[in-house]
DNA sequence: AATTTTTAGGGGGTATTTCCCCTTTTTTAT
DNA sequence: ATAAAAAAGGGGAAATACCCCCTAAAAATT
């Protein structure tokens, strides 16, 4: 049975050695190699033609980051996996490691047995996460509802979801039965309002605040 | 100590009765109803003055569903904690729960012991996920692994990026080292290829398709 | 080496967006 | 009842976006 092939990725070199240590102990994996951060890994395939089954990605980095870094291997090498390894819980940092890719996130104080268990089913099923960070990311999910701090009226809202359409305000106004004077109103008070420039900053707004949803 | 008040919403009355039987053997547990539907639900509210500490909601039900009655409780009785009991483990639907407050999602073939758990969690910290649901979700928040099928070459991108700025196409060219009318072409160009009509489907596109991220 | 494709650039126009300043009508609050 | 605020509408102009048709150089194909 092949074994499963690792390259850490991590700054703190006495940590991500002692990593190094502990995984070559396990039958079953073979570290290939221990870089320092994410321009180390770029240039591990440009030079080196044995790939890893997973990438231990660390997220605070210098140079290039463990988000960075995460983001280049699903363009460039989509079938490694990449499992996130912190310090940090912050719901912020996980969400962007999860869409740059990250199979799963562990934190850096769990039980070397869960690292174990957490490379077996990642390289298994795709993916693996602590009920921890499961609940404190899922708790999240619903929390975001509420808190927009700028309240727009109804009839702002309104035309703020048309104005992320492809209508032009003529059309927009008509839609609204406002005059397409009274609808040049409302986007130059949005403007002000959500401190943005022109109607793609609108749309921006509005999409990230979830009034729209793709 | 006092006991946990418990109201039970599901339209199986078989189930829900099992289940009524189930809990009311637990010491700390105390079914104060067992209602069928949302509408049941509301109705409880207006002529009971009992409130339960936690609901235990099924989705699927006739007239006034889970998520209705989930967003009803949202508003109106906000300190009462609604657990998800579902058949279904279907990604959209946990979403829509979670979205609408729920603190929990249980699927209804889990044993016995796992609901006490589940129930006294939610009571003591708030929320609980099961790890079969949390990873369901969670991997589907990077999903976006599907190829996209119409291919962008890099300058094509690079554009396409800038365009979902609030940047004017001048300020474009000048970032891509171009002329306007180069940019012109590559705009017009996407047009044509991405089948829209205006900047503002640019980034619309570029959003669905998470060529940029929010 | 010749041909096609891609990339970069342009002319000249119309439509839309953006901006600033102003009036009337309707609602809301005191 | 009356002042204040919000909603609706407008004039006019400059900036930007959008459109169609066309050329030259570089790169890839053959």
């Amino acid at each position: 049975m092949n074994k499963i092939d690792i390259i850490i990725v991590d700054d703190h070199l006495l940590f991500s050695e002692a990593l190094n240590g502990l995984i070559s102990e396990l039958e079953q994996f073979n570290v290939l190699a221990v870089l320092a951060n994410g321009n180390e890994l770029v240039n591990y395939f440009s030079n080196e033609n044995r790939q890893p089954d997973i990438v231990l990605m660390d997220i605070q980095m210098p140079i290039m980051n463990g988000v960075e870094a995460t983001n280049w291997l699903k363009n460039n090498r989509p079938e490694i996996k990449v499992l996130a390894l912190s310090m940090e819980c912050e719901e912020d940092t996980i969400l962007k490691m999860l869409r740059a890719g990250a199979r799963g996130y562990l934190l850096k104080d769990i039980h070397p047995s869960m690292l174990e268990h957490a490379l077996k089913e990642v390289h298994k099923t795709g993916y693996f996460y602590t009920e921890n960070v499961a609940n404190t990311l899922l708790n999240s999910v619903n929390k975001k509802e509420k808190p927009r701090e700028i309240f727009l009226k109804e009839r702002e809202l309104e035309f703020l979801k048309l104005a992320c359409t492809e209508m032009p305000y003529r059309q927009i106004a008509d839609t609204m039965f406002l005059s397409p004077k009274t609808v040049d109103n409302y986007r130059e008070s949005l403007f002000e309002k959500l401190n943005v420039k022109s109607r793609i900053g609108l749309v921006l707004y509005a999409i990230k605040e979830k009034i729209v949803i793709l």
